[in-house]
DNA sequence: GCTGATTTGTATCAATTGTTACAATTTGCA
DNA sequence: TGCAAATTGTAACAATTGATACAAATCAGC
């Protein structure tokens, strides 16, 4: 059975639809569909298998008061599920998920999966580069989050931005997805930026900004 | 060469000293000594090899103001440096790693590692458990961020110790521990668990906490 | 160029948290 | 037991941010 959708996966770029073929045909692995709304997989269930979005759509959700549940995320072919923590110690997916759709998913056991790792060196460095890019991505977010106020926040961002170095910056996002990236409202975010071109600290212009007291900037976000 | 303080690393666990000596011997794997005070690694510098830290002490810092650093963690033996951005596309030192005291590290280039990795089952499986708990540990911790009253975060910690489910759980930490944890100050979580016993949520007893209110409780964790 | 949608700027008031300081209580250890 | 250190409780005020609402500016597509 051919996967033509895999090659743009995450874990098995790189390779042929013949050679997935090959690699899965000496596992156990299996196709399964699941009608729109039936549940996938329960929040805390343990995981025994790595799932792949083939086609269709699943979501991740949080249940929180009785019966009312909170949507994480949607999860769409060709990405996989749960897949930064299969190797975990006593491995639970973090989230309940349910089917968007009518959703078809491959499954693979994990020690299958880790064979195949071992056999392949692309596959394990495609899992490799995966879940490090993951890690790397959510300790970059989590430090952001110690930076406590919106001034320090901001003032880290465009600090990062290339151009910094050079004083003027693009920023590459609306307003909105920074407040959210922030985790603060969006009127907040206008009201910290403003500040600080009045304070001197910046020159703001749509979106370009010039540093103009760089000194200033990177006390915003000592400490 | 044997390195028995391997035996308790994350990374090395399960092997015994002479297969681990047998492992290494096959790589191009070196021992180096930095005398106290060494720049070992410089933040956005690129990642060429595993570095473990085999005695002393070493640190990360990150520069902040010309000239100041800011001290990020300690490193101490048999832990490794940045192994969770190790594999990662482009992979750099987040921060500047300094000696603290004579320190000796153990280096294995990446792609060695890699391969010593194929080679043992056992291997590969410690360092997919290391960086699956540590991505689990890194959302975790964000997921936290996401509750942004003090009284949310504590209600959620509260409700996911052992025993919340029987309403009595005992407050593995102190309070300034967990101030730190929740990225507030002390008089302010101090306050917060104050007036949540005072709404009749909560009754508190030193380290143990009645959970009295438990609809109350998840009211205050929610969206 | 026009127009509707998106993005941004701004204001007001309430709620939350930080800061600082000090007292009370508990804990660890001699 | 007694004492010093650590932990916790509490208070007053300042600073920051959230919530909400609306106007101005900009953008995208026709």
């Amino acid at each position: 059975m051919r996967f033509p959708v895999l090659n743009d996966s995450t874990l098995f770029r790189g390779l042929s639809e013949a050679e997935i073929e090959n690699l899965l045909e000496g596992t156990g692995y299996r196709v399964r569909f699941f009608p729109s709304g039936t549940m996938i997989a329960l929040a805390g269930e343990e995981i025994h298998s790595l799932m792949i979005v083939l086609s269709g759509s699943v979501r991740g959700e949080m249940s929180a008061l009785a019966g009312r549940t909170i949507k994480i995320e949607d999860i769409n072919p060709p990405q996989a599920l749960a897949s930064a923590v299969l190797f975990g110690s006593g491995a639970r997916y973090p989230v309940t998920v349910v089917a968007n759709i009518d959703s078809e998913l491959l499954i693979i056991n994990k020690e299958d999966y880790l064979t195949l790792m071992i056999g392949d060196r692309r596959l394990l460095s495609n899992y490799l580069t995966f879940i490090c890019n993951k890690a790397q991505f959510l300790s970059g977010r989590l430090r952001f989050h110690s930076f406590h106020t919106i001034k320090g926040k901001f003032a880290h961002y465009i600090s990062a931005l290339p151009g910094a170095a050079m004083g003027r910056v693009i920023i590459d996002r609306t307003q909105q997805e920074l407040a959210e990236y922030f985790g603060v409202t969006r009127p907040s975010l206008a009201r910290a930026i403003g500040e600080m071109e009045h304070d001197g600290l910046i020159a703001v212009d749509r979106r370009e900004v010039r540093l103009k007291d760089m000194k200033g900037l990177s006390r915003l976000y000592e400490v």
